[in-house]
DNA sequence: GATACGACTTTCATTCATGCAAGTCAGTTT
DNA sequence: AAACTGACTTGCATGAATGAAAGTCGTATC
């Protein structure tokens, strides 16, 4: 579209040179050499069609327009400071996509101890739809079954087992999702096998253990939810249909990245197969 | 302090990469060849010490830090499209800093056309303490007296007579500012020889006017000033004492400036002497 | 299963920017 | 008045970045 790109460098120099009011100055500042220095503005005025600068014998001062662009531009300088800091001290911890199931999210999320990551940070991605692996639109998936894609990197956790929960056998009738696509493959087996007896249904998971909770009914959920909530009774055996393993899956590359190893690590501890 | 000065073309053509999602794409878009992107990212990524992409078979993908990164500096774009915008379009007008005393300012704040002043745009600066024009802290000054430096450009302006004025030759006494340091030969001029008959004081020239207006008092006042309130009559000859030619002078150098010969020009036209 | 394609990397001659040293020029000092 | 100083510009040899073409590697197509 523009033609004639505007040089950041020269940009940078330029701000440089308005603040310190001279060559000279601004060139032992950047550690530029001054012919340098001196060569580089002449072409960035000639880029933008300007004259930047009056020289003068006592040295460089700005013409107005060069004024003007110095209070234009002067962001730049913040972002190169926030950058450098960045670069060679904070590391801040960098995201990392992670993609899995609502109550594995869940439980991940109250497992990951942030003070020990300083690498990485979770960033749960919502999985209604399948997010693409493959076309990274995440760095890391809990799937239930391995991926097809052969190009993907996959891991065996633990099994995970579902039961049905209520506050106590009196509890009758079931809460969950209202019917629809992506749902879960719980509660698609819910409203298969116990369709009928639905007594309510929420639009979160979360508001489902919450009305379980108050009693309004059993809820269908992971042992690993169900079993850690003191005020839930196991009311079933587990559901066979539901078994199944946890699989931590990532991109083939992806995984050499040091933050999503480091992610990929602490998830598959989190999640571990008892054996292992 | 920093040695390893971030680059920010590197990095500008990095965030190019980490919105388009490949080197080829980003190539086309920038207008630079591909491979001189392939070497350009990997020196950024040697010069910043981190990982950014994973050069997968697919294309380039972003890495946990790479993404850190172009979320961290991704105002850098908004600046350069400003840029060029004010490079090739608007050309903003250019902020001329002029000094002057408070009542030229103001009539020339009035005079000036903006929308006649495509180039320029002035910029008043206070006048209290004696701005040095040869140091470049302004870039017009309007002085009652030709400047004692040599190196500085001048051209006589329209003589200025002062005079009393007040809503009618019932009021006495004058309103006028506190004396102090800093104060314009007219109001000097009044302390000097009116002294005892000073009435009230106001710390703004303009709010004496105002006092006057409202019949607290006489004031002096430029005749330019004066003459123009047609609430205000004249109550006095102009003040010999206080006769003076104005100058305009600027720096010798600056006047070449386009915006700053505009200012000028435009201000040499609205207070020209009447003769010229 | 062989071939074509896409996406980058590498090679190499060339161009361009760099950095040192020398040059210019106005104002200042002696 | 002559020499100095400060601040930039210019010349020239060097080195680094560039860009066109060929190379590599994996995936998609037939």
């Amino acid at each position: 579209m523009n033609e004639s790109r505007i040089n950041l460098d020269d940009l940078s120099l330029f701000l440089e040179i308005a603040a310190t009011g001279s060559l000279t100055g601004a060139a032992e500042r950047c550690g530029v050499p001054l012919p340098t220095l001196s060569r580089r503005m002449a072409r960035f005025e000639r880029s933008t069609g300007r004259t930047l600068f009056l020289r003068g014998k006592a040295g460089y001062a700005l013409t107005a327009e060069g004024r003007a662009l110095a209070s234009e531009a002067s962001e730049l300088h913040e972002i190169r400071a926030r950058l450098s800091r960045w670069v060679d001290a904070g590391r801040g911890p960098a995201p990392v996509r992670i993609t899995a199931g609502f109550w594995t999210s869940r439980f991940l999320a109250m497992s990951l101890d942030p003070v020990r990551n300083p690498l990485w940070l979770p960033a749960f991605v919502p999985s209604n739809a399948v997010l693409d692996l493959a076309r990274r639109e995440a760095d890391i998936g809990i799937r239930n079954r391995p991926p097809d894609s052969p190009r993907l990197a996959r891991r065996r956790l633990r099994r995970v087992d579902h039961a049905i929960y209520g506050i106590g056998p009196q509890v009758t009738g079931y809460v969950t999702l209202p019917k629809g696509p992506g749902l879960a493959a719980s509660q698609r087996w819910l409203h298969e096998t116990h369709g009928d007896e639905i007594a309510t249904t929420a639009s979160d998971p979360r508001l489902c253990l919450d009305l379980a909770l108050a009693g309004f009914g059993r809820v269908v959920l992971p042992c690993f939810i169900g079993d850690a909530e003191p005020r839930l009774a196991r009311l079933s055996e587990p559901i066979a249909a539901l078994a199944h393993d946890e699989w931590l899956v990532s991109h083939h590359e992806a995984r050499h990245d040091p933050p999503i190893r480091a992610a990929l690590d602490a998830i598959a501890a989190a999640l571990a197969a008892p054996g292992d």
